[in-house]
DNA sequence: GCCAACGTTGGC
DNA sequence: GCCAACGTTGGC
């Protein structure tokens, strides 16, 4: 079992999105980055437990919390000319980008504040928080997910 | 809108 | 293989 957070500008897929979809279930496609896409392809598994976070927003946070219901396929949108993520050196028989499902398990009741983690000594050392970190797919330690889903309950 | 951080590209 | 230029991310 692992703990991830995903970052989205909810400008462009917000939680509520998420949870509008059928079975509050997407794909999370459009990662271009070598080290995300091997998180997804190499170390995420069905059933890992994943925050989703807002950024570029205002207030910027965590919104919830969602599980990996399929593990890494090829990401499809790699393929499509007439997809913003549309990659020529990607194919069907040589993907070289993936995505995986996730399912919103619960939208958090508030907002979990981008500036309140930053606050928190528990969450002192998460990679969120950490100088120029821009992945949108990273690992959390177990108890950093859950002083997370602490916060969202106060 | 600005800019720091940092990944990618491409000339050499 | 080096590294300058460039593009993107994302907080402020």
């Amino acid at each position: 079992m692992n703990w991830w957070v995903v970052k989205s500008e909810p400008d462009v897929f917000s939680v509520d999105d998420l949870e509008k979809s059928p079975d509050k279930t997407t794909y999370w496609d459009g990662v271009r980055n070598y080290q995300a896409r091997n998180f997804l392809r190499d170390t995420m598994k069905t059933g890992d437990k994943v925050l989703f976070y807002h950024s570029n927003s205002d207030p910027m946070g965590v919104a919830g919390w969602c599980e990996v219901v399929k593990e890494g396929y090829p990401d499809s949108s790699a393929f499509d000319p007439e997809s913003h993520y549309f990659d020529a050196s990607s194919t069907p028989d040589n993907p070289v980008w993936i995505m995986v499902d996730i399912k919103l398990v619960e939208k958090f009741p508030r907002l979990v504040t981008l500036q309140e983690i930053k606050e928190n000594p528990t969450l002192k050392d998460m990679t969120l928080i950490k100088r120029g970190n821009r992945l949108s797919v990273f690992p959390v330690k177990e108890e950093e997910f859950n002083e997370i889903l602490r916060l969202a309950r106060q």
